[in-house]
DNA sequence: CACATGTGCAA
DNA sequence: TATTGCACATGTG
């Protein structure tokens, strides 16, 4: 390494920036509420630099008050930015104070952005012989790369590179680093507000560089291009002088560079931990501790087993794994000395594959095969991963199974392309999966029982989903398993992309994968899995989260693996006869729009559409927009002008028909199943934040019922065959009936007890009427309040709804509340509850945790009471189906019933009954969904049967 | 081919 | 300015 000095200038506002949205997905919360995602990703960012470079001079620049002179340039610069958000603005105040404490300088000069000031400084420290590092993920940055100016930009999922002119000339297709400001003027940059030129991208600003150099030879060559470009960028020439202008950085700051200023010196670890101690931040004490204890020079690699790291200065760390202990007193030696350790990358802290030590083995031979699997018949708890060719777990094949039970090691075993020969192999491993005392962990276990199902094979013994365990833990956030490592084991696990690629063109089949690679991934994930178990199993124990872990959903995932395999048949040819139908009548209205508009055009396009019904016919004065400056063209708004005008009735049939047959007519044969003739849904029990299940590919929780066209889809689910017949069964009015009993609303619970019909009695009681002289409009507006206090709903989303005006729907809303006055009073110990605790729960203790429930914005705010009221109702409805739904497929099992469970919606189930069974299954699935759970308002399950799912409602 | 947007279906 | 979802067609790069 040369002697020169290095300077590193950081860049916060893109620091914090990025390390806020890294977590957008899972924002750190302290316990007093406030989100410290920003300050986190700043840290860790700052930490990382200081670590991996320990650098002499460093300074963290801000902007203050923008830039005047670019605001005086454009008008628009930066005006239409979203406003920062609020978790960035409350964690600059905590920034400031850490790097004060740090004793790190910050930089910031009022009327000109960070880019300038640390352009400034870098071309200063230049001239007095520094290197500078640029840390920023800032790509405008990359015009003042120069021999002894860099750009430090950190990447996504850890980890640095280093820009300095031959990379800036790759990435940019330029020869000199100045051109960035040509490339950025002319293609323009979202972000920073800078237009570019209309029409030009990445692509052509490529082009145009290559062929002129400079946006000033562009514009003088004009000339030389053709077609709609030319008059394009002829037409913008003034506009594409001011992106270039905008797009440069200035290097005339009135700031200077007193070296002195810009040493590192020790930080004040004391005030430093405490502040870090008032954010929570645990692991970043840790880390801080490290990274200026007085022991650590050069990049340390954390390592799960014992390591012989011989560690200095730019040299890599080695790992040994330890010799493997032979389990039990069988002789299982068969792993050698093979050296697994891999290199640490000096690049990242975030520990990898790469930089992590472990042992992972994979098991070929028939002989290691089943000393293996006398060894996993020894142990008590096993992680497990099955890796297949596919997703579909229907058809997918196994390619191999990973099993880990010791953290650090691994094994795994692949398996044969040929299937008599893959069957034996799982044969071997029968007794494993079988064995009920050998509990069974895995992510998603759903995927592998149904995978192994299709083996023959029954996953036995108790079970832990770290997937489902997460779900319990803080059902907001994702699941999926890297995001998981990432937060809880700062740990980067192999991407599947970069095993086998992107989806498309040359994607690989996990079989093609090379053994040694399929041995990492597929270990690795059995690996960090069983991390994780270990973590969240301290979690769960905390709230009475454990036994809705073991009583529901670990159970219920094993009734949704059963009913998903079991699909549901679908009748294809009524569905053929009925898009031909809808085909006809989509035609005529289609034929009849034209003309009305005077022309053809595309009706499905929203675009297209506003254009004619607000441009060409002027329906209205003053059309709404969305967002994005299109015209609003949804159901709610054509309605109202349905009846001034022809055309729009038919465009909302239109709409109507079209919708109906592309996403459920023509869509649903084609998911029919080959190998087995029956659609198959997939249940995800890990998405809805109120504990509901959701279903996709296809999604049979929203199959048409309100409209007579829409329903006849339903009449295409059928039985299986004649012997069979399809039963429905559902709850009703459950969430009604749950805020009632919750409430203790003497009023409304009476009502319910009394078997009314519970929007005619809120009629009845509301407007002042006997029951008996409820007009239609009454119960509707009844009806449409009932459900609206379930989702919070405001004076103005009533009067939209219905045909009341805002004063009468206020008047409504008083009156219901006054009629019901321990509803009002339950909604507001529910909001209060949330604030003083941060989350809610349902009756089996489920929680949402509503982080934006003390947000100073009133619409932020809003939105989190609102779920302080629903999610408890909601959810609650979803534990009480999901107990029925394991109750009803226990006592089938155990009555060994040929009848079967096919489909969950929420508050009704369907079911394929087996004829003779019709009579006793009914009265057990009554009884089962109406005792499910206990309250002072009883259940009401209605069930009816048919010959398809439209006639069993 | 991937992604965002607008729209609309269910409980 | 009503909750939770999923999927389709269009339009853009």
């Amino acid at each position: 390494m040369s002697d020169q000095k290095r300077l590193f200038l950081v860049d916060a506002y893109a620091l914090i920036f990025r390390g806020y949205y890294a977590f957008i997905k899972n924002p750190r919360i302290n316990s007093k509420g406030e989100d410290t995602s920003a300050i986190m990703g700043f840290m860790n960012s700052l930490l990382d630099v200081i670590k991996r470079e320990r650098p002499d001079h460093l300074a963290v620049c801000f902007d203050k008050g923008g830039s005047a002179d670019r605001v005086e340039m454009f008008e628009a610069y930066k005006a239409n930015r979203d406003e920062t958000p609020e978790g960035i603005k409350t964690a600059v105040p905590y920034i400031y104070e850490i790097l004060k404490a740090m004793h790190i300088p910050i930089m910031v000069k009022e009327g000109y952005e960070a880019d300038d000031v640390i352009g400034t400084l870098a071309k200063k420290a230049e001239k007095e012989g520094y290197q500078t590092f640029m840390v920023t993920p800032d790509k405008d940055f990359a015009q003042l790369v120069s021999e002894n100016i860099f750009m430090y930009r950190p990447m996504f999922g850890g980890g640095y590179e280093t820009w300095g002119i031959p990379e800036v000339q790759k990435k940019f297709e330029v020869t000199d680093p100045l051109q960035v400001i040509d490339f950025l003027g002319m293609m323009g940059d979202a972000s920073d507000n800078i237009p570019g030129l209309p029409g030009v991208g990445e692509k052509t600003a490529k082009k145009f560089l290559a062929a002129y150099g400079s946006m000033e030879n562009l514009l003088a060559n004009t000339h030389e291009l053709k077609g709609k470009m030319k008059e394009k960028v002829e037409a913008n020439s003034e506009l594409g002088m001011l992106s270039k202008k905008l797009a440069t950085i200035m290097l005339d700051v009135p700031v200077n560079f007193n070296e002195k200023d810009f040493e590192m010196s020790e930080p004040d670890i004391p005030k430093v931990t405490e502040i870090f101690q008032e954010l929570e931040f645990r692991r970043l004490i840790d880390n801080f501790n490290k990274t200026f204890s007085a022991e650590t020079v050069a990049p340390k690699v954390e390592t799960t087993q014992s390591t012989e790291a011989k560690v200095s200065d730019k040299t890599e760390t080695k790992t040994t794994p330890k010799e493997v202990k032979s389990a039990g007193a069988g002789q299982f030696s068969l792993f050698g000395g093979e050296d697994n350790s891999a290199e640490a990358t000096p690049s990242n802290t975030r520990k990898t594959a790469e930089n992590t030590s472990h042992f992972y083995q994979s098991i070929a031979s028939g002989m290691a095969t089943k000393l293996f699997v006398k060894n996993l018949m020894n142990q008590t708890s096993v992680c497990f991963d099955t890796e297949t060719t596919g997703l579909n777990s229907l058809t997918a094949e196994l390619v191999g199974i990973s099993f880990s039970w010791e953290t650090g090691k691994g094994f795994y075993v692949p398996f044969p392309e040929d299937k008599n020969e893959a069957q034996k192999l799982i044969e071997t491993f029968r007794p494993f999966f079988e064995n009920e005392n050998i509990q069974k962990i895995g992510q998603n276990l759903k995927y592998d029982i149904k995978v192994l199902a299709k083996y023959n094979i029954e996953v036995k013994g108790k079970l832990f989903d770290t997937m489902l365990a997460h779900y319990l833990i803080n059902p907001d956030m994702r699941h999926n398993m890297d995001v998981l490592a990432e937060t809880y084991l700062n740990y980067t696990p192999i991407s599947i992309v970069d095993l086998i690629g992107k989806k498309g063109k040359n994607q690989l089949s996990m079989r093609e994968v090379p053994l040694e690679k399929q041995t990492e991934y597929a270990v690795e994930d059995a690996d960090i899995t069983l991390q994780l178990k270990e973590h969240f199993e301290k979690e769960l124990g905390e709230a009475n989260t454990q036994k809705l872990f073991d009583d529901i959903e670990i159970p219920l995932l094993r009734v949704l693996a059963t009913m998903e395999l079991e699909g549901i048949n679908l009748d294809k040819g009524f569905l053929n006869s009925l898009s031909e139908q809808l085909n006809t009548d989509i035609e005529a209205l289609v034929k009849n729009i034209y003309e009305a508009a005077g022309e053809e055009f595309n009706i499905a396009s929203p675009k297209q559409l506003g254009i004619i019904l607000f441009e060409k016919l002027k329906l209205v004065d003053k059309p709404k927009k969305t967002k994005t400056g299109q015209y609003k063209t949804g159901e709610d708004i054509l309605s109202y002008l349905a009846k001034d005008h022809e055309i729009i009735q038919n465009i909302l049939d239109y709409r109507g028909l079209a919708k109906l047959k592309s996403t459920y007519v023509d869509a649903l044969p084609l998911q029919v199943e080959e190998s087995t003739g029956r659609v198959h849904t997939d249940y995800m029990q890990t998405v809805a934040a109120t504990g509901r299940l959701s279903s996709n590919n296809p999604n049979l929780q929203n199959i048409p019922i309100r409209t007579e066209r829409g329903r006849q889809v339903r009449k295409a689910f059928i039985p299986r065959n004649e012997d069979y017949t399809l039963l429905a069964a559902d709850y009703s009015q459950i969430e009604l009936r749950i805020i009632a009993a919750l409430s203790k609303e003497e009023t409304m619970i009476e009502a319910f007890k009394n078997g009314e019909d519970i929007h005619a009695s809120t009629a009845s009681k509301v407007f002042g009427v006997p029951i008996s002289e409820v007009t239609r409009e009454q119960r509707s507006n009844a009806k449409t309040v009932n459900f609206g206090i379930i989702y919070g709903v405001s004076a103005f989303g009533l009067s939209n709804q219905t045909d009341l005006s805002r004063g009468e729907a206020k008047e409504l809303i008083d009156t219901y509340y006054e009629t019901y006055p321990k509803l009002r009073a339950y909604m507001s110990e529910q909001v209060d509850f949330a604030r003083d605790h941060g989350y809610v729960q349902t009756v089996l203790g489920r929680r949402r945790y509503l982080k934006d429930i003390n947000s100073r914005n009133a619409i932020v705010r809003g939105a989190a009471e609102r779920n302080a009221v629903n999610a408890p109702i909601q959810g609650s409805a979803a534990d009480i189906i999901k107990i029925a739904m394991i109750n009803i497929h226990n006592k089938m099992k155990a009555g060994d019933y040929k009848s079967k469970m096919l489909l969950q919606v929420h508050d009704e189930l369907v079911f394929d009954v087996y004829k003779p069974e019709l009579e006793e299954l009914s009265s057990l699935i009554k009884t089962e969904m109406e005792g499910a759970f206990k309250m002072e308002v009883p259940l009401d399950v209605e069930i009816d049967t048919g010959l398809n799912w439209l006639e069993a409602h």
